[in-house]
DNA sequence: ATGCAGGTGTGATGGCGATCACAGTGGGAT
DNA sequence: ATCCCACTGTGATCGCCATCACACCTGCAT
């Protein structure tokens, strides 16, 4: 289920540095990467939190109680009807931030978190976060930009529900669009899949059944292959043109 | 096709000041409601430019030249898929600022903004808005703060195509959080639709003859009522509950 | 009046895909 | 080995709703 492959290594919960300062993925972070002062305050006010796999980090509806950055592990990100549909609007991984928009809002949180392996985070209450943004101009313009990207990605999702007619279209969006996040840079255009076909259908907007028919097919149809959990997009371009 | 009436006045395009310093309604604007010094330095970048009706602001997938903040009139926020498909995000009024995320993330702008009436608009260039962000440190609180507030709209779009299984859970859900922001404050519940079924079909993700027949039931079934123009959901409860 | 164009009402049809049902499969426990 | 449980594969059915087709109803221009 996790990233790790076959091989018996627990998900990749690498050790992460007490305080932020010393943390050596900062940089590639968009969030975490702050002037120097700003991150020793932010280590002061934000407290390093251990979770095992499926626990939930917070719950849709909840009012904000503040921000979490994750600094290893991934975490499902969904939200629910009443009557028990799911859909999935990302799966974070670190250097994401959660919540943002809710406590910037004083809003309930838009989704569940629930974390899919052992998971080490960072959370900030909500008081201590907004005058955190106060005292450090230029980390508002920092929190602006990683909201700004957040929309972007659920446009993107929107924009795949309402306009993708197929169910097939859906779901070659998907992997397109996640292939393409995913191996950020270089069109690798291989990742391995983490995630169920109900997950996966949850996330394009279809049904369980209607995904194993789909990737069977594709694979059929030689647009992507398959070894195990990866997945390889073969044939990007006529995958673009099912998109529809 | 205005809010006008049928009475033959022009569509309310209220003389907009020459200088947002003077603009009596900045108040209750979330981006407009600047400190005075930074307003003062807003009304030297910005750029003030009358639209006609039906005219084009900026088109999906042009790179971000800048924002756009609505003086007076609405604009039609639309993406459209490669085979005509078109998704209607939202109508923006005087107040909404267009092409922040796109300006922010240095993207193309994520959709084609298209005057409904003739609009007043201020505009300024991505490198004068990105300094001014700079400048003024708290100025980016609020732009934070507004793209938050448009990430939740966004993702209630998102939410709706993917949770609302039916047509007509979409268009009710539609109609309710509609009333619900047009009317800000009290469950007003009644506001005149200045859209055509097919532009609601393309709110909604549904087609237009599935509109007229829903709008029609709805009617028969005492949920709205419609007087010309004007629409009053009569039993939000049972809405709701058939939002599903 | 006439024509036209954009919007609306309504039936008929067909297809996609949700849903149900159940059979295989594989990996973890014990 | 064996059970079990979560996941995957596949057929059958059936309902929603997109689409087509066409009638009607304004307002507007000529």
């Amino acid at each position: 289920m996790a990233t790790s492959g076959k091989n018996g290594t627990p998900p990749a919960t690498r050790q992460v540095p007490e305080r932020c300062a010393q943390c050596t993925d900062r940089a590639e972070r968009l969030f975490c990467n702050l002037p120097e002062e700003a991150i020793e305050r932010f280590d002061e006010i934000a407290m390093q939190i251990s979770y095992p796999s499926r626990s939930i980090v917070f719950e849709e509806g909840q009012r904000a109680a503040g921000i979490f950055v994750v600094c290893s592990g991934q975490i499902k990100l969904a939200a629910t009807s009443r009557d028990g549909r799911t859909m999935i609007l990302k799966i974070a991984v670190p250097g994401d931030v959660l919540g943002l928009t809710a406590t910037l809002n004083d809003l309930p949180y838009e989704v569940t978190a629930e974390t899919l392996e052992p998971c080490q985070i960072r959370s900030v209450r909500r008081r201590d976060f907004l005058e955190f943004l106060s005292h450090f101009g230029d980390v508002s313009r920092h929190a602006a930009q990683v909201i700004a990207r957040e929309y972007h990605e659920v446009f993107l999702d929107a924009r795949r529900l309402a306009l993708s007619g197929s169910a097939a279209g859906r779901l070659a969006q998907l992997l397109l669009d996640w292939a393409r996040t995913s191996s950020c840079g270089k069109p690798e255009l291989r990742f391995t899949m983490a995630l169920t076909h109900e997950e996966l259908a949850n996330m394009a907007g279809t049904s369980r059944e209607t995904v194993t028919r789909l990737l069977n097919q594709f694979e059929r149809d030689e647009l992507i292959a398959r070894h195990g959990a990866s997945i390889s997009i073969l044939h990007p371009v006529d995958m673009e043109r099912m998109v529809g």
